[in-house]
DNA sequence: TTCTTGAAATGACAAATGTCATGATTTTGC
DNA sequence: GCAAAATCATGACATTTGTCATTTCAAGAA
């Protein structure tokens, strides 16, 4: 299996190309550090896999992977990055990337790979979250501790994006409308909002 | 490893359990052939992944993985099926599988069970495009030209969608603030919504 | 017990929102 | 040119929303 690996940091694509290589079968025939680089190797060498940073300066590996991509629909493209983002996991995703996998992760790195390599998509377990349509009904834990919100809180978010109005929440959580109104003011405060609506964009930004 | 594998074809699984003990490090530790069983002996033997036809006479995998994952959060059901079905593959995503392999594609199923159980989500390639569309900035033309919404409407349900007032719209857009307000209510007409809030998430939910 | 804390409610208020009727202006088709 | 459209604007109005100060009440902690 032939690799390509191209990350702005020599320091972990030497890194990557070691571990890579402990295991055989796995061949790093390439190593670039920009995105500009990233589609020349990969037009040269048509690697089996194009490990890539998805933060890079200059093009960026998601710029880079969508053209390589737009060139050969066959391209597969494993993101590596160091922290999530909500952006670039659904960019990824959009620009049709084989997975996105986090640097930290790295004992899952070959196993990820070789799975790509057979015509599997992997993915962190966030993307599932940062995906519309298929919300659960309610926001991550994570993502409510981190800002300091209730469990009733979470409740009335959570309607709030169902897009109930004031009255109407409060006879689904049998409290009085007034209770609510302080509730998302207060919820409001917390998350730097400004009105509902914007409440109801967060959560499916958050979710 | 500790695998437990449900497959209500006894070829399939004791096969399954000679593939998998091939490799070193895996161990299947139970064999079921129903929903049912998949429960009790998830429960009692706490495998590290349960690999699971999503199809059985009786409970199906599905039902059983609902029932698993609600007792247990942690718990890496990976979906083994022979088609890909569109309802299968959202719905496994929904109840929160850590992946679906086709049983045609056996070779990949050693490096994607290693990736979940090393934290990552495995699908096919198939889940892509099964998988609603993902927010970008605009609407899609096919979704606005389905409810007969002009140009300057889109623009003011993006603004909308953005969190802004009808004030902070007027001045974006350069229009009277009574203007924006004509409008959102015409808009809301249209697509049968109430107030704003319903508009931005409906904006998220066909994005 | 008394004190404290948190959940829930109230009432008053200002601001934002949505609806409606109407009118001015511009664009477009014929 | 003229009529029929969009397009943009107003003003009046009822409702909803968000803020704030204050109160009630119950459960724990002292």
């Amino acid at each position: 299996m032939h690799i390509v690996i191209v990350d702005d940091d020599k320091l972990v694509s030497s890194s990557l190309k070691m571990i890579l290589e402990a295991e055989t079968g796995l061949e790093v025939v390439g190593i670039g550090s920009n995105g500009q680089e990233a589609i020349e190797l990969y037009r040269a060498l048509k690697p089996d896999i194009l490990l890539m940073d998805i933060r890079m300066d200059g093009m960026s590996g998601l710029e880079a992977g969508a053209k390589i991509i737009e060139e050969d629909q066959q391209a597969k493209i494993l993101f590596l990055t160091t922290f999530s983002d909500n952006e670039y996991i659904v960019k990824a995703f959009q620009i049709g990337a084989k997975g996105y996998i986090l640097k930290q992760n790295y004992e899952s790195l070959i196993p990820s790979l070789k799975a790509v390599y057979l015509g599997q998509r992997v993915f962190g377990e966030e993307i599932v979250s940062k995906i519309p349509t298929l919300h659960g009904d309610s926001l991550r834990k994570s993502d409510l501790t981190a800002f300091n919100l209730s469990e009733k809180e979470i409740q009335i978010i959570t309607q709030v994006a169902n897009g109930l109005s004031n009255k109407e929440i409060a006879e689904t959580l049998y409290l009085s409308e007034g209770t609510v109104r302080n509730y998302i003011s207060v919820i409001l405060e917390k998350l730097q909002l400004r009105d509902r609506t914007q409440l109801a964009i967060f959560y499916y930004k958050h979710t």
